[in-house]
DNA sequence: CTTAGGG
DNA sequence: CCCTAAG
């Protein structure tokens, strides 16, 4: 294949686009006019392949603007394409795992269609959580692999992470990232991912009736929001392919008068004994004094940490909502503003460091990950630079055509 | 809606 | 973590 003429998530890899149009025809059956067939699918064939992820934003720079756009060629070149996931069905999961899956999805898409109530899932199929999880010895193998580990990802990740680490991308040292696998798949297999979060350390763990308890979505309009992908790439939250929000934090107002409206409907109360669902259950008084707002705070982990610092040399600093929805997608809580808030802290824990380690902090963040904070920061801060004097030239060069 | 900034 | 104002 020649990867060179593929964006990050090849040709025939973008996440959402149907593996079997036959089964597809059937989820677009509609009787509300909302997507034929043939528009879903023109859709689909007609978009952009990867308007999310910008190679060129790769770097938070603004390459093209820097005139390096011309080697974007050799920097693809330079990808180790391994992160992407298979959507091609040849390694993690069975062909037969994906028609069943499939076909449920068509259940789903249907149930999806009848119920406005925003997405209640059920795993396609447990059985395929092993299958999810068994790529993680390959996964691990990959990194190996490849050039290291140069961030000491792997040590941070505890074994039992088989979200994992699937590859890393070629470029200068400081770029060198890593992209979660679970992060890349397939909206199919939307819920089979939800259940990767079982793998994951530290005090995120999540116990069944959190993975239960996220399948409701949060409800208003955060549907295309926290979905921001599904909102540029097509509109499938309309019909065909369902997009789930997994948002589920707690907010004051209205809203949590729907939350209750939706878990009283979809989940007795008894499943909802996790302390994700807690959160939204017990915090009902609505004005909360400041100590009460820490109920709500979450620790943020290490590969949290990891991924956000991934995230921002993945899209720059700024992006907050891309980050989310591509590396914390499936973590319900951390808004785009929580990111934003905890690289803030980032960067201020990353300028204490010299200093000395105050009181040292009761979870220190590990040097590595401080110095790629600093890089990325200094790297922010020149963008802007660029941003001010490219902006000042085109001033300039303005009044000089005034003038002329 | 998304982001930045302040609390 | 939350709130608000500005693009």
């Amino acid at each position: 294949m020649d990867w060179s003429r593929m964006g990050p998530f090849g040709m025939d890899q973008r996440p959402d686009f149907p593996e079997n149009l036959a089964d597809f025809k059937y989820q677009s059956v509609d009787e509300n006019g909302c997507h034929s067939v043939e528009d879903t699918m023109k859709h689909y064939l007609m978009e952009p392949k990867h308007d999310n992820v910008a190679v060129d934003s790769f770097l938070g720079l603004g390459m093209e603007n820097m005139g390096i756009s011309s080697k974007m060629e050799e920097f693809s070149h330079g990808f180790d394409f391994n992160f992407l996931p298979d959507y091609g069905g040849s390694d993690s999961c069975s062909t037969q795992d994906r028609e069943s899956g499939l076909k449920l999805e068509i259940l789903e898409g249907f149930l999806d269609e009848v119920d406005e109530v925003e997405d209640i899932y059920a795993p396609h199929n447990l059985s395929s959580i092993g299958d999810h999880c068994l790529p993680d010895t390959q996964v691990k193998k990959q990194v190996s692999d490849t050039d290291g580990d140069p961030y000491g990802l792997m040590n941070l990740s505890s074994e039992s992470y088989s979200s994992g680490i699937s590859g890393s991308i070629g470029l200068s040292e400081w770029s060198k990232e890593t992209v979660p696998h679970s992060e890349f798949k397939n909206v199919l297999d939307t819920n089979s991912k939800e259940t990767l979060c079982f793998c994951e350390p530290g005090d995120d763990k999540k116990p069944l009736s959190t993975f239960i308890g996220s399948w409701v979505g949060r409800g208003k309009s955060r549907k295309t929001n926290s979905f921001n992908t599904a909102r540029s790439r097509s509109d499938c939250s309309g019909g065909a392919m369902s997009c789930v929000s997994y948002d589920f934090r707690p907010r004051k107002g209205p809203l949590r008068k729907h939350i209750h409206t939706i878990t009283e409907n979809a989940l007795s109360d008894d499943q909802l004994t996790s302390s994700e669902s807690e959160d939204d259950i017990c915090v009902t008084n609505t004005s909360k004094s400041r100590s009460d707002r820490r109920k709500n705070q979450r620790m943020w982990t290490l590969d949290e940490v990891v991924k956000l610092v991934n995230g921002i040399s993945h899209f720059g600093v700024g992006k907050w909502t891309d980050i989310k929805n591509l590396f914390f997608r499936y973590e319900s809580h951390r808004t785009p503003i929580d990111i934003r808030d905890k690289w803030r802290n980032l960067l201020k824990a990353s300028k204490h460091v010299d200093g000395e380690e105050r009181k040292s902090p009761a979870r220190p963040i590990p040097k590595d990950i401080l110095d790629r904070v600093r890089e990325l920061a200094s790297l922010h801060l020149k963008s802007l630079s660029f941003v001010h004097d490219s902006s000042r030239s085109r001033n300039i060069s303005r009044k000089k055509k005034k003038r002329s």
